[in-house]
DNA sequence: TTGCAATTACGACTGTGTGTCGTAGTATTA
DNA sequence: TAATACTACGACACACAGTCGTAATTGCAA
């Protein structure tokens, strides 16, 4: 599951990641506020094409179709920062956090943030 | 420049950032070892992009060219992350570091690098 | 100076993925 | 059974990646 969403694409996991299970005519409702009658079928090819790439769910046990997902945005994030990581440099992280740090792109609270994150994990080392 | 370098652009940006100066037809024969004098096009079209899309700089005082990122690969990979970032947890990446740990896609000792490099910081909070 | 070889410039093509829509089929309800 | 709403699916335009072919330019050598 390395895949990446495209922008309609993780609109639309967005709002199934806020609420968990969902129908296409809810999506529809919220991503397309004045729906003309005729969206209701790019929601169904999304939903088709999110399905096939295994990051959304179908229960069908109704006629009226309901989604969930199957990745936390979490993970989801994790795995692009992993590739991302994988592309560039060699799997590691730390050479992007450096230079995020350098350049000021991380604030003193996202600092501490992670300096606090990586302290639970201190006696495993 | 938040734009993202396909895989052929970036196996060529890795040259360029491993060699700093390069000329087309070096990047010709590193990248399409024997070559079918035929893709000495491809090679330009994606210097010529590169080039549009502000991440190579061509030196033309020269009938040769010569070619340098005008971005190093820690800034653009610091920027994918911040863009990755922005588009997920709100421009935190403390989210992202979080999961990776606890699903142990970072090693330990990626975790005391990282915990090193926040350290050097800890003045400024 | 002229011609050859190598490089640059650029247009064109294929393939792929995204986002969109239309239509046909199916199920629920009145 | 007729109307309505949803599902299924094919088709399309568009953009971009990757590739190639050809024309134009330049440098060098006879």
């Amino acid at each position: 599951m390395k895949a990446t969403l495209s922008n309609s694409e993780l609109a639309l996991m967005e709002e199934l990641w806020r609420r968990e299970k969902v129908t296409a005519p809810e999506l529809r409702d919220c991503l397309y506020p004045n729906s003309t009658k005729s969206q209701h079928g790019t929601i169904q090819k999304l939903l088709q094409r999110l399905e096939a790439k295994g990051f959304v769910k179908r229960d069908k046990s109704h006629s009226l179709h309901f989604f969930s997902p199957l990745i936390s945005k979490e993970a989801y994030g994790a795995e692009q920062l992993e590739s991302l990581a994988d592309k560039l440099t060699s799997g590691s992280i730390a050479p992007l956090i450096t230079h995020m740090i350098e350049e000021r792109k991380i604030s003193r609270s996202e600092i501490a943030r992670l300096r606090r994150i990586l302290a639970l994990n201190k006696d495993e080392e």
